[in-house]
DNA sequence: GCCGTTTTCGGCCCGACTGTTTTCAGTCG
């Protein structure tokens, strides 16, 4: 099996930490680390762009990193990685996992006290020999041993669909502070990137102190880990951090900019203000007589570099910023724009809420078309349906429709399993009855690549199909997406019309933004839908909007966000096609 | 190692915070 992008990416990151450790020049360990980064945005397989001959095409890799790309496909191996494992302990890159130490603390562990690994300077810090070296004191080892016990007990990036919320709440009290003028959510958070890191604050206010004191005075708060006066870092109770940037209201647009990121973004842009004479800090933009352009707002800075507002969804040095300075951004879809949700579960079979009410808490979040969408039959742990149920629940619809009245437009659909031999799960004649038809697949996840991927593309050929549903299959965090080649489906589904989903949850946010972003691309249509098994978890389609603008979507190619009648047209069209 | 309407060679973003220090290096984002 050959290594998917991350492994790939990975290598990279090793080889670029191994060198930095040696010393080696700053701007070609950040290379590396930057190529690293390009990969994992990248929505297609680096053996198909390899194979296309483009792998020069792709931002940050250049001659050099090409060959070893070609090098990791072909073999599996990185030769200039193993050759660097030879000269510096493999172990040693656990090190800098730890808060507070970098490639220069590490190299000295290693080449001055012998440290090679966790435990070694677990023990070497509890010995007090860190002190014994030129610069280090007692506050260095004791750094070390509290960032050693939080990087134990340290959650990993957690679900946007966790973040968002407890962010909301620190947002949401922070507001009722007098002395706060404004508070945003920024980084990832308002990137809206499917895991974060740590929580990153944005405040305006004239008095940086009292919102700190503030702000630490939360019984959220467990610990301050660093507090300056324009800046504090938190770990929260559960071990989430967060942060705090704290500036004056006259000086908002610079400082929310600066702390939205990304960081290749930022020093993109950065890059730019300096060919205009400007430079850019989270303060102001700084002419070269020392003269300070002050921005309130966000949109000043990006038109002082000569370029339109860029929706931070977008803000990951991915072409974003050629694109505006060719006015070419995409006009993004927006939550609002969203009319419909055709996946939808009721207790017919797992879901927990009758269809209708399921139907009134879609028309009470303001959409105007619903498609019940139970499982199939041989999905036997969740209740799927017979033929003669699926009868039974489209006369229950009908009463639903009738009861409910014009304001909503109720679907019976299904989501037919993709079983495990490639067969869809109903037969030609039941899917016609059928106003919108899901093809998923929930067994046999793990089939080699060949397999699933004739699957996938067997049910995106199915003339019965419109769409597909959760096409990866993945669980974030606790599974990975299946082994499936994506441009493979793509490319077929954009042949025979059918569209891909965006699934909303946040353990799915599957299509990847990536992903989609690719799909549309190569021209497929997609559809965002909640996968709602309960009244509740409509609202969860901001999350799939998210996915969305991240993958420079626009209204025209979401199928749920058009118009009732042209929706409607379209599943009939589909429809008509297969009888 | 990458990249180019100032360059195919010589550049490559910017500042906060910490711990150790009398002016700074290292780390982080």
């Amino acid at each position: 099996m050959k290594p998917d992008n991350r492994a790939v990416a990975q290598l990279f990151d090793d080889l670029g930490s191994l060198l930095e450790l040696q010393g080696e020049s700053a701007f070609r360990v950040n290379a590396y680390h930057r190529a690293a980064e390009t990969l994992r945005g990248l929505g297609r397989d680096l053996s198909e762009i390899a194979a296309a001959g483009e792998l020069r095409t792709i931002p940050g890799v250049g001659e050099a990193i090409a060959a070893k790309i070609e090098e990791i496909l072909a073999t599996g191996q990185l030769p200039a990685l193993e050759r660097e494992k030879e000269k510096v302990p493999a172990t040693l890159l656990d090190l800098l996992k730890i808060g507070g130490v970098g490639p220069k603390r590490a190299a000295r562990f290693w080449k001055e006290l012998g440290i090679t690994d966790l435990p070694g300077l677990e023990a070497a810090a509890k010995e007090g020999r860190l002190r014994t070296m030129k610069g280090m004191g007692p506050g260095v080892e004791a750094a070390i041993l509290s960032g050693m016990a939080a990087l134990a007990r340290r959650t990993d990036r957690i679900p946007i669909g966790q973040a968002w919320p407890l962010a909301q709440a620190l947002l949401t009290r922070l507001r009722e502070s007098k002395k706060v003028r404004a508070a945003e959510a920024a980084g990832s958070l308002r990137r809206r990137k499917e895991t974060i890191g740590d929580l990153d604050f944005l405040v305006a206010s004239s008095d940086p102190e009292a919102v700190m004191d503030y702000f630490t005075a939360d019984p959220r708060v467990a610990e301050v880990i660093a507090r300056g006066p324009t800046k504090i870092s938190v770990e929260l109770a559960g071990g989430v951090r967060a942060q705090i940037w704290v500036h004056p209201p006259e000086r908002f647009g610079t400082a929310l900019q600066y702390a939205t990121g990304s960081k290749d973004h930022n020093v993109h842009l950065r890059e730019i203000a300096l060919k205009r004479g400007l430079s850019l800090s989270e303060h102001a933009l700084t002419r070269t007589s020392g003269k300070e352009i002050l921005c309130a707002r966000e949109e000043e800075v990006y038109d002082r570099l000569g370029l339109p507002w860029i929706a931070p969804e977008l803000r990951e040095d991915h072409g974003e910023i050629e694109a505006a300075q060719a006015g070419r951004l995409p006009d993004l879809l927006e939550l609002r724009q969203m009319r419909a949700d055709l996946h939808t579960h009721s207790t017919w079979s797992d879901g927990h809420a009758s269809i209708r009410e399921m139907a009134e808490a879609a028309r009470a979040q303001g959409l105007k078309v619903l498609a019940v969408t139970d499982h199939s039959q041989s999905l036997g742990v969740a209740r799927g349906l017979t033929p003669q149920r699926l009868r039974e629940q489209r006369k229950e619809i009908q009463r639903v429709q009738r009861a409910l009245g014009d304001a909503i437009l109720i679907l019976q659909g299904a989501e037919v399993e993709i079983r495990a031999d490639g067969q869809i799960d109903y037969e030609d004649e039941v899917l016609a009855q059928l106003d919108v038809v899901i093809a998923s697949a929930h067994t046999s996840l793990r089939q080699p690549r060949e397999k699933i991927t004739a699957r996938l593309v067997g049910a995106a050929r199915h003339p019965g199909v419109h769409f597909i549903g959760h096409p990866s299959g993945r669980l974030i965090p606790e599974r990975e997406p299946a082994d499936i080649d994506m441009e493979a489906l793509f490319a077929e589904a954009a042949r025979h019309g059918v569209a891909l989903e965006i699934d909303s949850h946040p353990s799915r946010l599957d299509l990847s933004d990536a992903h989609a972003r690719r799909a549309a691309e190569v021209g497929c249509l997609l559809a965002i839908n909640t996968d709602a098994h309960s009244p509740e978890e409509f609202a969860l389609r901001e999350y799939g909007v998210g996915v969305a603008r991240r993958a420079w979507l626009t209204p025209a190619q979401v199928i749920t966000a058009w118009p009732r009648a042209r929706l409607v047209a379209w599943l009939q069209k589909r429809k008509k096609a297969r009888t």
